[in-house]
DNA sequence: GACAACATTTGCCAAATGGCAAAAACTGAA
DNA sequence: TTCAGTTTTTGCCATTTGGCAAATGTTGTC
């Protein structure tokens, strides 16, 4: 729970009564590698703080072919926030890329959070914004990179994603193919 | 100002009372076809609302080449969030691609405008999660696609943009060379 | 250790894209 | 209309990437 109440305490100021209260309503599972949290055509119900593992965001083109959109590590909010906020059947899948513990909280959970701690609103307000500046500002430089560009840059900025991650998902992020990527790897080293 | 008013209402209620205090907040300014709204290297301290014309984000890769991240048109928000959330210096220009009427608020402004009204901690909470939505749902797959499918997704989603931006532009969006994106469109036709 | 299941690398060739420079088309002002 | 400045198209060739299939390497289980 720890790595919870830190998180928050980035965005805003909490007292020992709100923390506990949000302890209270954190519900701790376990997902298997492989696991889904959520699925597509499901209505997402529940948002997911990531205590340990990996989570991906995927789904699949008209082509069939499986995306990864991006991945969710340690100590990020992990939502499928169209389906979440709308309520609608979800487009994509949230699943786990290692065994993961995960806090989650419910909507209701979250209803109750936001009418009874002040502040809770403008901290979910800049959750939301830095994920918003984060993903645009990592997935917009990449479509003007070439592949073994975009590669590097994942290996600068998550240098111990790398590693956990399996090949085939890394390239399906990057926009390439396996073989593609693994070409790229040899011709680096 | 209707325009702005009919967008918030989608978001949230609003009172008569509460659309005169936005509405007295609210200031318009006009910008000529490739004036800058906001400016790397300085601190964004304004939000403005698109009531008529086209803007673009962008800013200069590693490599100098400029690099449009992406448009933004009618009815919506503008800002650099990144540097107006947190006071720094903007890593990018927001730039007319047309001549635009735009309505300005500044951050002294919203903030009396989330103290005064009750819902607009809710509404502003909203249109950053659509935001971000759209946002990664657009640029995301994109990845995935070679610079023809891109192009075509572009003109699927955004018919009425694609014959009021310049070549130049689209092409730096798409992540390709201007030459590529004339060869595409030749091919298409 | 042996095996099955899975992950990664490689070879081959075709197609897509970039880089550069010149030509052609378009636009706005005098 | 003319001309200069800008935008778009084209040609040529090098490089990157994809598609497919086979080979190789890895991992976990019995």
């Amino acid at each position: 729970m720890e790595n919870l109440i830190n998180y928050l305490l980035q965005f805003g100021q909490l007292n020992q009564y709100q923390i506990d209260l949000i302890k209270s309503k954190a519900k701790l599972i376990e997902l298997k590698k492989n696991d889904y949290f959520s699925e597509a055509g499901k209505i997402a119900r529940q948002v997911a703080f990531v205590d340990n593992g990996i989570l991906r965001v995927c789904y699949y083109n008209n082509k069939g072919e499986e995306i990864t959109r991006y991945f969710i590590d340690e100590n990020n909010f992990a939502v499928d926030l169209n389906s979440f906020t709308y309520q609608i059947p979800s487009a994509e899948y949230v699943q786990a890329v290692t065994d993961c513990k995960l806090l989650i909280f419910s909507a209701d959970e979250l209803k109750d959070l936001s009418t009874t701690i002040i502040a809770w609103n403008g901290i979910i307000n800049q959750i939301t914004a830095k994920s918003l500046i984060e993903k645009v500002n990592r997935i917009s430089p990449m479509l003007a990179e070439d592949a073994k560009a975009r590669y590097i840059s994942f290996l600068d900025k998550f240098p111990q994603l790398a590693n956990r991650i399996p090949l085939s998902l890394l390239a399906s992020y990057l926009g390439i193919t396996q073989s593609s990527l693994s070409r790229i790897r040899k011709n680096i080293r």
